[in-house]
Parts: C-alpha cells; sequence; structure tokens
DNA sequence: TCAAAATAGGATAAAATTATCCGAATTAAA
DNA sequence: TTTAATTCGGATAATTTTATCCTATTTTGA
C-alpha cells in the first residue's frame, strides 16, 4: 500500500509527537530503535519531512526532532504521506493510465473510485493528535 | 496501488477474456501492443497467470492466451491479484507491523479497516465478465 | 574555546522490481 | 516432414527502492 519508507515516516511521526507532548526532542537513533527500522535510512526520511515542514529538527547536542505542540492536531496523515510517496495512491489512476477519469476511465475506474474516496478521507482526516493518543494509552502499538 | 506486473497482468486478462468470447486467441504480441505494455516483461506475467490457472496458453502456430467462456464470469479481480501481488494489500498490516491485529493494532489499523474491507470486496466481487464488457461497450479503455 | 552530541548530505551498496534477450520446446499448416 | 509461428524458461540488464557509510556542519555545555 505504501511505500517501506512512508511507513517508517509515519511511525516516526507519531512517536515524534507523542514526545513533542512532553517537550521532548527525540534523536534520530532513538526513533529508529522505538519503530524498528534502519537508522540511516530513517534518517533520510526526517529530512524529507523537515524539507516538507511536517516535522522541526534541531541539530548539535540536545538536538532532535519535535513538532509544535499546538501543531500536532493540525498534521493529517495525508501530509506525511504526500510528502514521501506522492498523492498517485489515491490520485493516480489504478491501473495506471496516463488519463483516466470519468471521460476515458480505465477498466476498475467506476469500482476504485468509492476505495480511493475512503482511503483519501481517512488520510486526510486522522491527525497526529489522535494517533499518538492511541499510542500513550496503549490502544495500539508501533513495533513487533 | 498494486505492481506494475499486477497492472498489465489485470489489463492482459481482460483483453484476453474479451476475444475468447470471440473464440479467439490472443498473442503475446497483441496484447502488449493492446495495453502498452513491454513484451518480454509481459510475458513473465503471463506465464504467471497460466501458472496460477487464471488464463491458459498454446504454444505453437495459432498459438496464444484465451480464458475459457464459461470460466470469464468466475474470474474474480482477486485472483489475479493474488496470483502477482499476493494478498497483502488487503490483508497485510498498513504500516507494515508483522503482528497487527484487533488484539495488537498498528497506529491505523481501525481507520484503515473500512478501507482494506472495501477494497477487498471489491477485488473478490468484480469479476472478468463486467470488465471485458465495459472494454466492449467503449465504456471504459485498456490505454492512453 | 573545545569537545561531545546531533542532524545534514553526498556517495555508494544491496535488494527488489521492471525490462530485455535469446535459445528451446511445441504446435499447426503447407 | 519441414517450416513458420508461438509460448516457455533461463540469463542478464536497467531502474527504483531500500539501506549503509562517512564526512561536514551545527549546537550546547563544560
Amino acid at each position: 500500500m505504501f511505500s517501506k519508507a512512508c511507513e517508517y515516516g509515519i511511525k516516526a511521526s507519531i512517536f515524534i509527537a507523542l514526545n513533542s507532548y512532553k517537550n521532548v526532542r527525540v534523536s534520530l537513533k532513538s526513533i529508529a530503535k522505538e519503530i524498528n527500522s534502519p537508522e540511516a535510512f530513517t534518517a533520510k526520511i526526517l529530512q524529507d519531512l523537515v524539507r516538507h515542514h511536517v516535522i522541526n529538527s534541531m541539530k548539535g547536542a540536545y538536538g532532535g526532532f519535535e513538532i509544535e505542540k499546538e501543531l500536532i492536531s493540525t498534521v493529517k496523515l495525508s501530509h506525511i504521506v504526500n510528502a514521501i510517496d506522492g498523492d498517485a495512491i489515491y490520485s493516480g489512476c489504478g491501473l495506471g493510465l496516463h488519463t483516466c477519469d470519468e471521460n476515458h476511465p480505465c477498466p476498475v475506474h467506476h469500482k476504485f473510485k468509492s476505495v480511493r474516496e475512503e482511503l483519501k478521507s481517512m488520510l486526510e482526516n486522522t491527525n497526529l493528535e489522535e494517533l499518538a493518543l492511541n499510542i500513550k494509552s496503549g490502544a495500539s502499538f508501533l513495533k513487533v
């Protein structure tokens, strides 16, 4: 569904959000450990998220990654997915046609419509806050 | 969403079905031309579909690919997707966790539930017959 | 000011996916 | 029986994705 990079990016963002509530900046190392991801590869993804202003970074001692507390509830899953994978997953053609729309639909265009729309609205209506709270309460998990 | 291989596989299957209604066996070459795919790569995918009994092949002159007419309506999109991509797309964890279920859900498990289920039922309830008929009637297209 | 702790970023490698090439095997018609 | 038209299957190459390594740069505290 998502690329590995995107999976890591989502999990990392949740962990960062969780700590930002506690005013704690987290290091690459602790992120990779927490979400079970390769460190150097995760670094690239985090850089990407920083460039897209999904998260903030701070170099140097006591540096790390964070998200402004007030912004956590405004960061949608769609922002993260878009930054890493682009929007092809919910706006591209399911069969890879260059032009695929109501006037020139691919064979599964209409069949896919509701799936795509449900996915899109899910991504656009899910924010980091709720995801972080579920991790905090033990209702969901970042690894295993 | 799907791999390129899977996209080609779906389109090829539709084209084969369409011709099988007319009792015409289609060659690799005409398939690749019709669905705009690289010939040799398409050959590999068709071999895969043959091995999974989604389509039949006949070697030699006047050979090619076909699907038994009576079976066309029984071939579901899920069969094709499964043969090529496996079932991870609608049964695997959205964030790649090894174990992700009601008892140990990943952060997006519940959010994804309806999307996954909709996708799954769509794939399991869409058969080649309807897809082929829409191509035939000009209601949908295999390329561009 | 210096040392330690971090992220940033470029270069490279490994693995997976996508794509190509070619000879072998099979089939039907001439 | 030969020939032409096919699929099959193995080897290989190109591209993309995933992953690693190393050095530069930044930041803070001692």
